[in-house]
RNA sequence: GCUCCCAUCGUCUAGUGGCCUAGGACACAGCCCUCUCAAGGCUGGUACGCGGGUUCGAGUCCCGCUGGGAGCGCCA
């Protein structure tokens, strides 16, 4: 059997108990990269075997996020729960071949026994009492658990970390259905990657223990085992377990933050994977050039800098129309409804490389689109002076006598007002910006003009006259 | 406790026995550019966890130790 021959089938199959966070956005980006590397094709699978815990809001995070990062899926969503009858007929085949059977200890019985073997200092496992019992008991609905093989080994040849070797003799007789006959994460696992043809399972290598099972339970269907990729964890920025406080937030929190997909991937794929020193990377890049052969064995700190910065990268590298539609977005979430796209346009533009991310980015930009009530207190103090007043005048009646509105006229307006008080340029500028945005800091103040508009801009000189005055 | 995994700057990483007086990036500091803020450029400091081997030679191979992580559920 040559497996590299086979078309490449991954998938991605969170369980709808908690939020999607970056820890499971990277197994799913490595596991989608790799599809795609290989024009294959990536499942998305929702494991809601535990009804208990299962919610539908957690699956509708999990849907939208796949979809704000672009991670589309080619099969699925498939929902364990709908696919019971399924699970059902492969224990029935397991118990008939002899495979499977069924265990009558309760659970008190089973605590008890963890609890004897824990202080006795040994691995807990089952026993295997009812291995090779026929008898029932009464008053007790019995738990189905798979015949783990008793010796040999099972050997993970795993393309992160290498050949890993499990003895059998370590292994127990792991529970397949519970006592109401529901089936169980690692046998459905295993039926479910085998009926979906999946060749490759990219994971977390939380999930490296539980691998010898399932290839057992593989073993015992006939089936070949897929490739198995276990990815490193996500710490967090503090080098412990990753927590709310860094990361373990919904991925959607990073769209609110004003980052954009293709740089929260970005970040991600470079956790345990690179390409000589590059470290931007488009999607298409990552796509042909990510290998997972090629990703670290050991955990990675998230850092939250680093996905600051390359959020930045990226927004001076995007289209003005896809950043145009993020800043929208941002306006709109701060109140402010704007549906100008090339207004929006301009200031993404003229924004670019002074914001780290969308939301920054409208935070400073709001005096483009709204008029506003005060000035930052600094900055009018230091630059809405008496000495600025005669320049604030001037730099009225000669923009209100501009025709051309356009970046390069009104540079050399503001040249022009600085040569005629014999002055540099920022005695003249700092007034202006502070007058025209009400703060210290904006883009280069002509183009910030063009934008604004000429009657706005004249407006605020005049209001910022008036402010002068009135002190 | 048992089993498994991991180990280069603060962080992400390059490094597959000599090209390593260990390279790049984030962050930090200084300088340059400059109408503000940025962006950009330049410069600087900081790392092979420890101990044994193997070898002419080890960050790179082997062993031990230490440290970290995961699993050991009628959770996934």
């Amino acid at each position: 059997m040559n497996e590299s021959t086979r078309p490449v089938r991954t998938r991605f199959a969170p369980s709808p108990t908690g939020m999607l966070h970056i820890g499971g956005v990277r197994t799913a980006l490595f596991s989608w990269l790799y599809a795609r590397h290989h024009q294959g094709s990536f499942v998305l699978r929702i494991e809601d075997t535990d009804r208990e815990r299962s919610t539908d809001e957690a699956t509708q995070v999990i849907l939208d996020g796949m979809k704000w990062l672009g991670l589309n899926e080619d099969e699925g969503p498939f929902y364990q729960t709908q696919r019971m009858d399924r699970y059902k007929e492969v224990i029935q085949q397991f118990l008939r071949e002899g495979k499977a059977y069924r265990c009558y200890c309760t659970k008190e019985e089973l605590e008890e026994m963890r609890a004897r073997q824990m202080a006795a200092k040994q691995k807990p496992r089952y026993d295997g009492t009812w291995r090779n019992r026929t008898d029932v008991r009464e008053g007790v609905e019995p738990v189905i658990r798979f015949k783990n093989p008793l010796d040999g080994v099972v050997v993970v040849n795993d393309v992160i970390h290498g050949k890993v070797v499990f003895e059998n003799a370590e292994l127990d007789d792991l529970i397949i259905a519970r006592s109401d006959g529901t089936p169980t994460y690692n046998f459905c696992v295993v039926v479910d990657d085998w009926d979906m043809g999946i060749t490759h399972v990219v994971r977390g290598d939380d999930h490296l223990n539980n691998t010898p099972r399932q290839i057992n339970m593989l073993m015992a269907l006939s089936a070949t085992p897929p490739v198995y990729a276990h990815v490193p964890m996500i710490l967090g920025a503090d080098g412990a377990k990753l927590s709310k406080r860094h990361g373990a937030v919904s991925v959607l929190q990073y769209q609110e933050e004003g980052y954009l997909p293709e740089a929260l991937l970005n970040y991600l794929v470079r956790l345990g994977w690179s390409h000589g020193d590059q470290e931007v990377f488009t999607m298409d890049e990552m796509i042909a050039l990510f290998d997972i052969n090629n990703v670290n064995k050991s955990a990675s700190a998230f850092n939250p800098e680093k996905l600051l910065w390359l959020n930045q990268q990226h927004i001076m590298k995007a289209s003005a129309s896809a950043l145009a539609h993020g800043l929208r977005d941002q306006f709109s979430r701060r109140g402010i409804d704007v549906d100008d796209q090339s207004l929006l346009e301009a200031i993404a533009n003229a924004q670019r490389e002074r914001a780290k991310t969308l939301k920054e980015m409208a935070q400073n930009s709001v005096f483009f689109v709204r008029d506003f009530d005060s000035y930052d207190e600094k900055a009018a103090k230091k630059n809405l002076t008496a000495e600025a007043q005669p320049i604030l005048a001037a730099l009225e009646t000669a923009l209100q006598n501009l025709d051309e509105w356009q970046a390069s006229a009104i540079h050399e307006v503001i040249n022009a007002v600085a040569a005629q008080f014999n002055t540099g340029l920022g005695k003249v500028a700092q007034p202006l910006r502070v007058a025209v945005c009400g703060g210290a800091v904006s883009p280069p103040i002509d183009a910030t003009l063009a934008i604004i508009g000429k009657s706005r801009t004249v407006a605020r000189l005049q209001k910022a006259q008036r402010h002068v005055a009135g002190q």
